[in-house]
DNA sequence: TGAATTCCTACTAATTTGGTAGTAAAATAA
DNA sequence: TTATTTTACTACCAAATTAGTAGGAATTCA
């Protein structure tokens, strides 16, 4: 049971731009490639799932990269990892039809409840907390 | 993110030991295995993490097969999870030792307090909930 | 002695994770 | 227009982990 680096990597990221959200200026991936000696071609593939949710303005060319769209304050960190993790479900059976068998497992509501549980605390944090 | 398949299954033998409990009886593998459609050899195999947790009493031969020697009330979810997955860290981060940086990262306060709270919910449940 | 069971060791297939590589497309500035 | 910097897209690959399988040895009981 563990976050991936994708995950965490993806948290890094957003930090960065989180950062430099005050100032409106663009960030590009080299510069956090270089910053935290994490390979640029692993960041841009960990984007491709982050720019699903939405979060950036993206600017091709010199001093471009990514600017967040909306306050680090309104960015779950939740809202984060599951675009990054692309699934964010301790267990398969708590998805939606995950199971045929919930109504009768024995072991169910152990896993929906940790399941809310989690997602309960990583919806609750947010991207300005951890600035 | 996930609980592996290991995780769930040394659950769902802990069920059926802690259903068997107050009979006193001895529970067999094979019985499980074919209550529960799960191979006898991969049920061995979860059951050699299980027993380092020394949950059992354990009778070879006929009738033979394993008992929990502790009331299901008094067995922890956090411990059997624990014992099956052999590592029940959301992050290495939060390990000991797990990361020379943690002073200084922004990101540890929010692993190792998803970390605190998996733990924290996993070790307030016992077995005799779901029973 | 025979059947049922755990115990032990080794192997393997499938999936996920953690990347890398190359190139195209867009934006900007000279 | 051209060079540079950036993202965007597509494809591949190696290592690690997960999810098993296989075969037999040792133990226990009837």
């Amino acid at each position: 049971m563990k976050i991936s680096t994708k995950g965490r990597y993806a948290l890094t990221i957003m930090l960065h731009l989180g950062r430099a959200y005050d100032s409106h200026q663009y960030i590009s991936l080299s510069e956090i490639s270089e910053r935290e000696k994490i390979s640029l071609k692993y960041l841009e593939k960990i984007m491709i799932s982050l720019k699903k949710a939405d979060f950036f303005d993206v600017q091709k060319g010199k001093d471009g990269g990514y600017r967040l769209k909306k306050k680090p304050e309104e960015i779950t960190i939740g809202s984060i990892i599951r675009a990054a993790e692309e699934e964010l479900d301790i267990v398969d059976c708590v998805k939606k039809d995950g199971c045929p068998n919930k109504e009768r497992c024995d072991a169910y509501p152990l896993w929906k409840g940790l399941s809310d549980e989690i997602n309960l605390y990583l919806e609750s944090k947010n991207l300005g907390e951890y600035l």
